[in-house]
DNA sequence: TACCGT
DNA sequence: AACGGT
């Protein structure tokens, strides 16, 4: 493996589990085993690791998402992948990170906002758009309101003096926003269909 | 690995 | 004191 990907993968790694403040380039070092001089052959400083590795996980975000069943091909399909990659995506995820990439780096934290804006905001009204085409959603709703919101509920779950994450593990704050966002804009049909839908995967997957 | 500055 | 950076 490259060098360069083989200190990202350690660095992810790391990341994820403990966070990035607590996490130290000597930390990083020796568990990719290399010294530090060869990181910052790779990278300028602590900052521009801290965006290259978010950068590179968020890529393989989009990559894990286009690998569900799409919107196209069916939004109930759609909606129970969903429910995989969040059970996934926040299982492993130490819940101070987003806060310390907020507080200490600036840079990354820009990197998210695009992420939401260019990629997450634009799933989302696909989703929403296609849920109502096929009658699973509810006409009358505003999609650009109700994707701004579902959007601003997957984050502030992070605020820790909302949700301290002693009480709430992230995962299961996720889950329950979600199900409570799908509720408050299915049709009868949608909501039938979604729990038939959830009922046949977990048959196939116990 | 040792070292310096913050 | 610990950690980023040389």
């Amino acid at each position: 493996m490259e060098t360069r990907d083989k200190i990202i993968e350690t660095a992810k790694e790391q990341f994820m589990r403990f966070g990035v403040r607590s996490v130290t380039m000597d930390d990083i070092a020796r568990l990719a085993g290399i010294s530090k001089k060869t990181i910052y052959q790779e990278f300028s400083d602590k900052n521009q690791l801290v965006f290259d590795t978010f950068s590179n996980a968020l890529q393989d975000d989009i990559i894990r998402l286009e690998h569900l069943p799409k919107i196209k091909d069916g939004v109930i399909e759609h909606l129970v992948g969903l429910t995989n990659f969040i059970r996934q995506r926040f299982g492993d995820m130490n819940p101070m990170i987003m806060n310390e990439i907020q507080r200490y780096f600036p840079q990354c934290w820009q990197l998210f906002e695009d992420f939401k804006k260019d990629y997450v905001l634009k799933e989302i009204i696909e989703l929403l758009e296609k849920g109502k085409e096929e009658g699973y959603f509810r006409m009358e709703i505003n999609t650009e309101i109700i994707a701004l919101m579902r959007m601003e509920q997957m984050m502030f779950i992070f605020d820790p003096i909302k949700f301290p994450p002693s009480k709430f593990n992230a995962v299961d704050l996720q889950l329950e926003l979600f199900e409570h966002f799908l509720h408050g804009i299915f049709t009868e049909k949608g909501r039938e269909a979604y729990l038939k839908q959830k009922n046949q995967y977990n048959e196939n997957h116990n």
